[in-house]
DNA sequence: TATTTATTTCGTAATTTTGCGAAATAACGA
DNA sequence: TCGTTATTTCGCAAAATTACGAAATAAATA
């Protein structure tokens, strides 16, 4: 029978990001990481969600097994931040993925400019 | 009890959307269409991927149903396009979720190709 | 008409994901 | 020391995902 079909490296790594950021709470966790460029505890997000903690650690664990956040031991706290790193390296995968998207209107230069456009 | 969390829409429409590319053979295809702004059919995923074609049907139903691609009847084919405007907008969605990346060269603003720009 | 090709639907089995409670660990403060 | 708080691990059950084969449909063609 045929062999298996192996898949682009690019594909693979896109695909398992976006299962990591397929679950709502795991999205949500790197929505509020990555927007205030801030840190926080696992016990904040068990408030905000109103989840149980080992449900929020469980994905807390999936995160950071993925690379894209760290954590930080403050007595009986972890505190939880963003992987600058791993975050933009994602981002540049999905941006690529997504290709070179027409400006939108607030990040357009020049407004008048745009009357006149050619592009797909 | 306390009420359940109640998600930002953006961030369901983001997770929803990250779900369907979390599969290796969706996202095979969505960056297939995208890429070469083509078109395919189902038995070219079949042959390519050599999978079976239920499974590809499956898969082309789950795209057509999240509204990333469309497809036109070509006698016993049929011809899936990728849908321009809903891709584009899961694009925004992700590029908005991993924020203002540092430019790369190629995206800097550049008079010449805003001048020739008829995109909203 | 009979055959071939592309596709879909349906049912099924295997696997993965999800969320939880219970129990355990660890650090803090009264 | 004892109780509180934050966290993790474990096991479990429910739900979702995945891939497949069999059967059915539909169009083209010999």
């Amino acid at each position: 029978m045929a062999a298996k079909f192996k898949y682009n490296e690019d594909i693979l790594e896109l695909s398992n990001f976006a299962r990591v950021m397929s679950n709502p709470v795991r999205a949500y966790i790197m929505k509020k990481l990555s927007d205030m460029n801030t840190c926080c505890y696992g016990c904040d997000i068990v408030k905000e969600l109103r989840i149980a903690p080992s449900t929020v650690s469980q994905h807390l664990k999936e995160l950071k097994y993925a690379g894209l956040i760290q954590g930080v031991t403050e007595g009986p706290f972890i505190k939880y931040c963003i992987n600058s790193e791993n975050w933009k390296e994602a981002g540049y995968l999905f941006r690529e993925f997504f290709g070179e998207l027409p400006v939108k209107k607030e990040d357009i230069c020049d407004i008048k400019s745009v009357e006149n456009n050619n592009d797909i």
